[in-house]
DNA sequence: GTCTATATTTCGATAGAC
DNA sequence: GTCTATCGAAATATAGAC
């Protein structure tokens, strides 16, 4: 199996919550549930399979190896993302852009609360990903417009902007993590008046902007 | 290595103290680097013995299990946190309570970044040892107030607060610990004008509580 | 207190039948 | 596409010498 073409659709078409179409889909969304729930180190392939239906080694059919699941899974991420790289690109800490780039990420991160989880409580094993030479190199990562950790990560760390601001952002990042994690706390709130409620509070933290 | 534990007793010198607590704390200084660097489960006992300078056996001496290591650092931050358990057990949620909290816990998670860190990207680890009775049988944890992550819960689950300021309060936590976590972001910022200014940003998103 | 083994288990991954 | 069976590696944990 070739992760060029394969991996590359469903990432663009299918969003965390959609139907189980394909096996592939059905394995990744499993896999999904697992790794939040558990983590990715402490999810085997046999649990996967087992909840499947079938056995272990079947998986092996669909996908080439375990990390290759969680790459598939990065991939739905990075659909998602991909409408935010222009207001990255463009320098968001300039202005209200930061502020309109968190307001998109709200509703992203609210409509895929399970892919945002997978992705904080897994932080190593992504980063495990990119070190490892022998997923890089199918040359499904690595694109320009791939690394939106990245973006974010030099735009937080720019020291032409002020110190305060640069914490401002981060604590918008981390207000609505923080909200998204502890999400059971808040368990029957429609998610509409989450997501006014915490535009309020992002506007709170973003609104005067130091000079 | 900065080390930050109040209850515990630095290991690098350890003349004077007790020579048994020594190889102990040692064993604990560097397993919490590792399991915040790459994770619990992606740690061995053979990584950790292998940077003390001796054999995985050795550290069965000093401890029951792998888990009992995480054990041990789950008390040290247990003992961090004892001094906000009045705060929390007099409804935080009240009045401007629960600014003083967070107040208090900045400073806190500032001079323990690491260990902070260790509990939030190893959540399932610790949910784990409360779920295996063969750690609870000896009795360490499960005091009445042991269970801070509890009282926290409980009050950002109570119902009778309005909705808009339970995602206040934890987006208040959530901005302290997106700034703790993206912390290499902001390299080079001293940890008291970090502390400003999260207090700042604190101060802003609890300032206008609704009625 | 630390060592060298080794027991035991579990995991990821493979081989080959169907 | 899925199965059974198994390999090899690595992990936790134990036993017993020193």
């Amino acid at each position: 199996m070739e992760l060029g073409d394969s991996a590359a659709v469903p990432a663009t078409t299918t969003a965390a919550t959609g139907p189980a179409s394909s096996t592939r889909e059905r394995i990744l969304d499993i896999a999904l549930d697992l790794f939040v729930r558990k983590g990715y180190a402490e999810t085997s392939l046999r649990e996967i399979a087992a909840e499947l239906g079938f056995s272990k080694a079947a998986l092996y059919y669909h996908f080439e190896s375990k990390q290759h699941i969680l790459l598939a899974l990065h991939l739905r991420l990075h659909g998602l993302t991909e409408g935010v790289l222009p207001l990255l690109e463009d320098g968001a800490s300039a202005g209200d852009t930061w502020e309109r780039l968190v307001d998109r990420l709200i509703d992203i991160a609210l409509q895929n609360r399970r892919l945002i989880e997978l992705h904080v409580r897994n932080r190593e094993a992504f980063a495990a990903l990119n070190r490892d030479a022998a997923i890089e190199k199918h040359g499904v990562l690595q694109h320009k417009n791939d690394d939106v950790e990245g973006l974010f990560r030099a735009l937080l760390s720019d020291p032409s902007v002020p110190t305060e601001w640069r914490v401002r952002m981060l604590a918008s990042l981390g207000a609505v993590g923080g909200v998204l994690l502890a999400a059971d706390a808040l368990a029957g709130v429609p998610d509409a008046e989450l997501a006014s409620a915490l535009r309020a509070v992002v506007h709170d933290v973003l609104g005067n902007r130091p000079a």
